[in-house]
DNA sequence: TTGCTCCTCACGTCACGTGAGGTGGC
DNA sequence: TTGCTCCTCACGTCACGTGAGGTGGC
């Protein structure tokens, strides 16, 4: 097959074909004297595996390497890339839907106004930055990859009632048959997996591809997703129950909020939120309680607990008051809280 | 000011002012004697109008149009142009959401199959791309910015009942107080302004810019907004009813099925949907009428029928259907139709 | 003299689109 | 000879990022 065929057949254009091959993805046979590229079948199936995944807005350079992993039967990754493929595409999903708001925030405030008002215009575009380098600033700081073997090991040593608090987390979201949950940071689905004993249909997400793939050795009948807190890779509406246990604290404070809002995104109209998640009271307790160590000389504690964010407990419930949830909450351990909203029905 | 001093404060980079400067939307002055930048007042609104406006995505170039504009005091275009960019930014929002559901649907394929299936990967693509196609061959093919000033009058001496439609369709829609409805190519509002006249909150999107004014200069209580049939600009979930009125036959059968997507995304879970507009029961009465035409040799009639695209009423009855909807119709003249929908409650 | 700020080219990005100019087979 | 398909450069897109190499003022 020459090139104006083949082009024709997958619909795209000739120009695009030649370009592939300068970067790689494909090799055609050339004939000899007129330098005409020829397509075998192997070709074909190569381009047209180029095409699905362009269609979904995959690297070329991704492409390149998904081909060679099929070639050499890893066939596996190409799940995992289209997975990061999808996490990019929310990530970007959110975000455009964002800034649709602040268009429809300029425009109102146009209309309100009579005289020109570009220094709010202006102001309103400071703060739609400011959330997209809060979502852009959420990195894999702690390469959780790598901490997957030893995960489950080092929690179960740690100094609060890991196991309490899992248990009081599904009490107190008191799942109902024919629910469906969504675990937040799910990790090897430790939390995932005592609402998955109770029957209960649960989803997880998580941003290292390593813990998923313990996660799914330990609970094969729970669907999971790479994932950003920040951009969960979940269309609306999807969930009676988010919960998320001991992942929230990798966030910052601002950072919290917008996953609380992702949570309410992805959430059917009633449901329902619990964390379960190192915390202080407030800012006070905060810092009382870091005077403590200090005076005990407990400098790796300390260092500890500013390497990370602990949640301020007094700006999640403001939050949930804010957005019309009734709240519930417990101080299990000295750092360790859980925290429980419905929405109040309207 | 020099460069350096308004990028920090700006936080942008002194070579994004540069290049704004090459582009022709600022003119900072230049000292002499070392060609440095000095900022004025003037520049430096300027400065912050093209970032508020960088920031939703517009084009330099328009971006360069608005400034000129609003120098000029007519600073109401200003306000047109961030709605275009929202239809803009809306489209890609609603094609992204595509894409998503796209990959979606092949690591769903990658999980339910043991052997790869690249070629049902590749089908999912041309389905994918299918459908942007389709979003993206949507254009204004009839200038309705032109129409707009004799639109009212046309419409009045068609042949069809046409206030009788419009009458029905308000009573079987049969809006409650504190409801608000979305009126899809709602023109003049001539539809729009009969829900306005009950009380009920009434928000309308056009194509056109011109039929928006006159639309606004009739029903200064009505929100109107430019937009796309096939990405329809407003987040999901905001209103009671969606109606439309002569507007549908402008789409192809298949777009159709695409706008009543979109309706049904914008509306409210229970939300109810009412289309009054040409069309034929089904293909067979389409080719019966048309073969009558041809008999009465009214070659007119036939032109203006194959120069849109009348709906076939029993792929629209189908889609509800599937879609769980109850439908309600009737044929009130020879090609006009209205058919009403109510989701069946779950 | 050194460090700092500013300047002007000019190439790179990403996935192609779009010519220009030329060759081989019917 | 003419028309068609194919070929290889090579520049353009969009909004900048990123050097390289150089100048003026403290």
């Amino acid at each position: 097959m020459k090139i104006k065929e083949i082009a024709e057949k997958l619909k795209i254009s000739p120009r695009a074909i030649r370009f592939y091959e300068q970067k790689g993805l494909i090799a055609p046979g050339k004939q000899m004297h007129n330098q005409y590229r020829t397509f075998s079948e192997r070709e074909i199936w190569r381009l047209q595996t180029i095409i699905a995944l362009r269609e979904v807005g995959m690297p070329i350079e991704e492409i390149k390497t998904v081909l060679a992993q099929i070639e050499q039967g890893e066939q596996d990754e190409l799940r995992y890339y289209l997975e990061l493929q999808r996490s990019v595409m929310v990530s970007q999903w959110v975000e455009m839907k964002q800034i649709i708001e602040t268009i429809d925030r300029m425009i109102d405030l146009l209309q309100r106004n009579r005289s020109l008002v570009l220094d709010d215009l202006y102001r309103l575009a400071e703060g739609s930055r400011r959330l997209r380098e809060l979502r852009k600033n959420w990195r894999d700081r702690w390469n959780f990859d790598r901490q997957a073997d030893s995960y489950d090991e080092r929690v179960r040593n740690r100094p609060y009632d890991y196991e309490q608090a899992l248990d009081l987390t599904v009490e107190w979201i008191a799942p109902k048959p024919g629910e469906s949950g969504l675990d937040i940071g799910t990790g090897t689905g430790n939390l995932a997996g005592r609402f998955l004993a109770k029957g209960i249909r649960m989803a997880g997400i998580d941003q290292s591809k390593e813990m998923l793939k313990q996660c799914r050795r330990k609970h094969p009948g729970m669907e999971t997703r790479l994932g950003n807190f920040l951009a969960i890779p979940y269309l609306d509406g999807q969930f009676d129950f988010a919960v998320t246990s001991f992942a929230l604290h990798h966030l910052t404070d601002e950072q919290k909020l917008l996953a609380l809002e992702e949570m309410r995104r992805v959430l059917k109209p009633h449901g329902r939120i619990c964390i379960t998640d190192l915390m202080f009271e407030n800012e006070r307790k905060r810092a009382e309680y870091l005077e403590m160590l200090r005076q005990q000389g407990n400098v790796e504690a300390i260092r500890a607990i500013e390497d990370e964010y602990y949640a301020d407990r007094s700006r999640l419930l403001d939050w949930y008051e804010r957005h019309g949830y009734r709240t519930r909450h417990k101080q299990i351990s000295e750092l360790l809280h859980i925290v429980c909203a419905v929405p109040v029905q309207a």
